[in-house]
DNA sequence: TAGATAAGTTACCAAGCGGTCACTTTTGCA
DNA sequence: TGCAAAAGTGACCGCTTGGTAACTTATCTA
């Protein structure tokens, strides 16, 4: 019945323990986008072609697995470049946070990451608030602290109060909303996100009022 | 044993199936908020002190029971005095948007109505889209034309292009995001609601530069 | 190449869950 | 006051689901 050549081909292929558990991670994170945590475990599997069984053998628990999701999905996107880049007083604030912001909708918008952030938030294990911390310490505060300088106003060191952090809160809160809409409410973004970032970011410095509507290729780079 | 004064007084109180469907209704968008729509019939019964039976005497599954909470949280609540009030020219578009997202705000910003707003966004039973259909339509297509008028523009009827829409989409989210912060991301708001609305209006249409910081009573009505 | 070890499978458990049904209790009304 | 209809209960069904264990198959190495 074998049509194999005298040799004893194996029918099933065994991945090494490590291979698997990254497979299971990487298929994890798109499973858990589109399901909810509550997608089963079965049917995670089922989309490797492997039974079920397979998971706990190189996870503990469910929970296990959603521990190392969220690590996966949170932890290994920021880049540390963006802290020293708000910081960089050669370029104007209105230029590192524009380039701030695309490069962060770059590496952070896609379908799996803002749909387990925001199922994540829902479920408040806790992980989104310590995520918060890092934007504004990393980012909201220091911006914050630089638009008093490119306003002129006198040198100040004590910490932003919290208008000034408000204001910038709103700014991401704009930003991120481009976001929610695409992959959360599902509305088709007619406009490429790269723009509508620079857009966002431009109308944040200008205002309505004091900027003519800009075509979609929207520049703000000088 | 039984205390009563020979009257046979009833264990158990029974109520009407019309009442006992509101209260039903009620416990339960308060549940699926906290719980997600993952919660289970029976906890949910248990809260009302009642049998899990009851709510399939009144309801003819959960997905229906469901349905009735979306009706419940979603379409009660909007105002259609908010159509004509952005067409009102008495008014500044500003002053037009300040109110309307302050009343929108008051009504809309509350721990049942945003977590199962953006859990219905990830569950996408469609109803979300559906929503934000009436803001485009009610809301920010009106708001995009009045733009126009108040930059002085000629005249125009053709129905506003994409970046004059995705302008007033990043106002919606501007404000939008505040409720999620508080209501899905658990982070605690040190500003009022109000304050933190009229200061996101004021924002979008004097740009970050144009103006500087106000205090938490931050007053944009004249 | 034998056999130890790691990877994968099948069958199963026990608890959870939506939903039903026969029954009891309450209540409105003739 | 008595009784039929309405409201509520508890036990039960069957499917799902996280998790386990005994077994089979593949792979690495002495």
């Amino acid at each position: 019945m074998t049509s194999d050549t005298g040799t004893k081909a194996p029918r099933r292929k065994n991945m090494r323990a490590e291979e698997r558990e990254k497979l299971i991670v990487t298929e994890a994170v798109r499973f858990f986008a589109e399901s909810g945590f509550e997608g089963q475990t079965r049917e995670l599997a089922k989309r490797m072609g492997v039974s079920h069984a397979v998971i706990y053998r190189h996870f503990e628990s469910k929970d296990a697995l959603i521990e190392r999701v969220y690590e996966h999905v949170y932890l290994k996107r920021w880049k540390p470049d963006w802290e020293s880049l708000v910081l960089d007083r050669n370029l104007t604030l209105r230029q590192r946070l524009t380039q701030f912001y695309v490069e962060y909708a770059e590496r952070v918008f896609d379908y799996d990451w803002v749909r387990i952030f925001v199922s994540s938030g829902l479920k408040s294990y806790g992980l989104t608030e310590r995520y918060l911390d890092i934007v504004r310490s990393k980012i909201i505060e220091p911006a914050a602290l630089e638009l008093r300088r490119e306003r002129g106003e006198p040198e100040r060191t004590d910490p932003p109060g919290v208008d000034e952090l408000e204001l910038f809160w709103g700014l991401h809160g704009a930003v991120f909303y481009i976001a929610i809409r695409k992959f959360v409410y599902n509305m088709p973004l007619e406009i490429d996100v790269e723009a509508a970032v620079r857009n966002t970011v431009a109308n944040f410095f200008d205002g309505t009022l004091g900027r003519p509507i800009e075509s979609s290729l929207g520049d703000c780079s000088k």
